[in-house]
DNA sequence: CGTAAGATTTACT
DNA sequence: GTAAATCTTACGA
């Protein structure tokens, strides 16, 4: 099982490599993580977090383990997982993964409302991403489960067999937020993976 | 109540 | 490479 417990800064490095599956929709996709940044709440000039808790993000003040999803440019959707100790509203992004089973279900939702091209573009890229897992404003707060259960999105550590190089880097997209927040590396994904989305 | 900006993607020049 | 799409949230008056 995998601990969301602690900071983002900590927990984001362990879900590298981990399976993501999402049985929303009656219809199964499962991804291997690949790439996410770490979103430190309220102490993170970068956070939707960083001034208090809103409508909108109150989720990530809550109990860790629970999807923060929000809509982007009205268009797209991306997904959080809520990690860290109740109060401090840090979350994980899910930036890039690949879909390692439901490829059917993956492509349909894909060519549903966009185009693409190649397989490792399935969900590459954090709104790619949230449209193959079916996740929309709707599941924002939804509970993320572990192996067991019957939670419809459920989250297990990668096979201990495998060997993960880490890399990390600037998160993207925050340029905006100031220059101190834009230069920390809390960008993490598997190295040479090419189903890390390109960045800006 | 009005306005500005956003953790992106896709299409076109 | 540059620009447009598109709407919700957040902040100022």
């Amino acid at each position: 099982m995998i601990d969301l417990a602690g900071r983002a800064l900590d927990v984001a490095p362990t879900l590298l490599g981990a399976e993501l599956t999402s049985r929303l929709g009656g219809e199964t996709v499962r991804v291997r993580l690949v790439e996410v940044e770490a979103y430190e709440g309220t102490d993170d000039p970068a956070s939707h977090a960083y001034r208090g808790r809103t409508a909108r993000n109150g989720v990530m003040f809550g109990p860790p383990g629970h999807l923060y999803v929000y809509r982007h440019l009205g268009l797209h959707h991306c997904a959080n997982v809520v990690v860290g100790p109740p109060g401090t509203a840090s979350a994980v992004l899910l930036r890039a993964a690949e879909v390692t089973a439901g490829l059917e279900v993956a492509w349909r939702r894909r060519l549903a409302s966009g185009v693409c091209r190649a397989e490792r573009d399935l969900a590459r890229g954090p709104a790619r991403l949230a449209v193959v897992l079916g996740l929309t404003r709707e599941h924002d707060g939804m509970a993320v489960g572990g192996a067991a259960g019957d939670a419809l999105v459920t989250l297990t550590p990668g096979t201990a067999a495998e060997e993960i190089e880490l890399a990390t880097g600037p998160r993207v997209g925050i340029g905006g937020s100031g220059p101190v927040a834009a230069a920390w590396p809390w960008r993490f994904w598997i190295a040479g993976d090419v189903h890390v989305s390109a960045g800006r």
